[in-house]
DNA sequence: TCCTGATCATCT
DNA sequence: AGATGATCAGGA
């Protein structure tokens, strides 16, 4: 559909010109099919909004704008402009992970320049009628990269002495390691408690709501 | 198999 | 109602 933008405003003029549409009629532009719900496809509107931001598609683990070092997100909002999901940030490393500092972890470089595409996304709307909000760049500010920095560090630690197990959702005050798999018998190495080899659930990183309704309220105010 | 895109469904 | 753990689809 659309070639990558060249740079950050062109990537800001497309946001600018898909504000207020529905989701029906960006899909009617790319001459896509919506499906009736997301239920069994999940992934549908961040795909969207991939195609027709010009996203480099794939599962690769990079931004999604690598030249320009944008990641992006789409951002489930109620009416209020409340969020109300999670957001996914990227899988965690569970192994080899001894020595593994911030500034060069996944999360760290992931979160250092993202746009957020708020979609009006209560169950009640049918799909092809939620709205498109006004998207906007986020990075974090000192006191957000602290919080972050903190929770990771936590919960690496965890992880490196075998902690994994012990890990809850509730874990982190703004990023929590929650299960990130096909189902809940999947399974990948991790350290156990003893320091010795085990098989657990995949994790990934994901910022909790009650953290990207505050850089909500950053960017448009309360 | 792992990672991307996430939301679903249940529990508290 | 909010949060946690479980789950779905597709590409490399």
């Amino acid at each position: 559909m659309s070639q990558p933008p060249k740079n950050i405003e062109e990537l800001a003029e497309r946001c600018a010109m898909i504000a207020g549409l529905t989701l029906g009629q960006l899909a009617e532009q790319c001459q896509l099919q919506l499906p009736a719900n997301l239920q069994r496809d999940k992934g549908t509107v961040g795909q969207l909004l991939e195609l027709v931001l010009g996203a480099s598609s794939g599962s690769k683990a990079e931004p999604d704008f690598p030249h320009l070092g944008v990641e992006l997100k789409t951002l489930p909002v109620d009416s209020f402009g409340k969020p109300l999901e999670s957001t996914y940030v990227c899988v965690a490393p569970l192994t080899d992970v001894a020595g593994l500092r911030w500034h060069d972890s996944w999360v760290c470089r992931k979160l250092s320049r993202v746009l957020f595409v708020p979609v009006l996304a209560e169950r009640g709307i049918p799909l092809a009628e939620r709205q498109i909000g006004t998207a906007f760049f986020w990075s974090p500010d000192t006191q957000e990269q602290a919080l972050l920095q903190q929770d990771w560090e936590e919960l690496m630690e965890l992880i490196v002495l075998g902690g994994i197990d012990r890990i809850k959702g509730a874990h982190g005050k703004v990023l929590q390691l929650r299960p990130k798999a096909a189902n809940s018998k999947v399974l990948t190495a991790a350290i156990g408690a003893d320091g010795q080899p085990i098989q657990t659930l995949p994790r990934g990183f994901y910022l909790k709501a009650s953290f990207t309704a505050s850089l909500l309220a950053r960017q448009f105010g309360d």
